[in-house]
DNA sequence: CCAAGGTTGCAACCCGGTTGCAGATCCTTT
DNA sequence: AAAGGATCTGCAACCGGGTTGCAACCTTGG
């Protein structure tokens, strides 16, 4: 949450801990789920686009950060709490709410594995469930 | 691949069959994978972009094609080739090459389901494999 | 043949993302 | 403590895919 601690998280991924990179962090641990470059904008208002920007390629390089795209054209991102590398078989589905545009982590679950074709190289998996959140979901029925 | 045989397709999804629509349909017959806009304009460049755009969203909305995100920046699209709606456990995985930039549809591939947490609707869903596909893996083994 | 509604091309726009550059900051060396 | 080089940041401009308003154009039904 406060400074120390990010210092250390950003350390511990070979991150040199500025300013901005600190403030960034803070701002992404205010989201429960996924967040957006724009979230972060209007959090992190002091900062530049850019500087957010540069940040979050930074931090997704170093295994930091996990990158969803969510077809709402703006690019989702959210915090790997996996300790150290993210394992292939250890990431976890996203769903994207068509209703609200909001994008949950479905912490709870593992992305299924197939059986990929020979000769495809697997590097990284998505898997993005759409439809209508709980939220939502109640606001239709509740009347 | 003809017209006529466009037509009867897109008469049987309900869908009016203009001069721009066969030829969108027909361009997109052409491609044996997935395609973006862009790819279409090539194609057919007679057609205008907004023409193939608003083409492109019809035939969606009539589940003639499948969307697919893959974080290129450019949507990607294919046809379905399930004859009427495309049910949730029928679909397909996709593979998305790093390197070439070309989305492969899986087609002997079932997007395996997931136990969905309680209150989520699901509605669609996508499985994304990021890598290198037989082709560029190829290439640079071949040396 | 005409009116009404659907369709198309053009041009302009929007917005998220990205980059070049100059000034600020940090780190190392002396 | 000061100098020098490397890194980082903010600004402004740009890019490209997607989207829309509008006028002209077809098509269809009367």
């Amino acid at each position: 949450m406060e400074a120390n601690h990010c210092e250390e998280v950003l350390q511990h991924h070979g991150i040199r801990p500025t300013a901005v990179r600190i403030l960034v962090l803070e701002a992404m641990e205010q989201f429960s789920d996924t967040f957006s470059l724009a979230d972060l904008e209007t959090v992190a208002d002091t900062l530049d686009k850019s500087s957010i920007f540069r940040t979050l390629v930074l931090f997704t390089q170093h295994h930091l950060l996990h990158v969803i795209e969510d077809g709402s054209g703006a690019t989702k991102y959210c915090l790997c709490h996996n300790d150290h590398a993210c394992h292939i078989d250890e990431l976890h589905c996203h769903f994207h709410c068509l209703e609200c545009g909001r994008t949950y982590c479905l912490d709870q679950t593992h992305i299924p594995a197939i059986v990929c074709p020979e000769g495809f190289e697997v590097s990284e998996i998505n898997y993005l469930i759409k439809g209508r959140c709980p939220e939502c979901k109640a606001k239709h029925t509740e009347r």
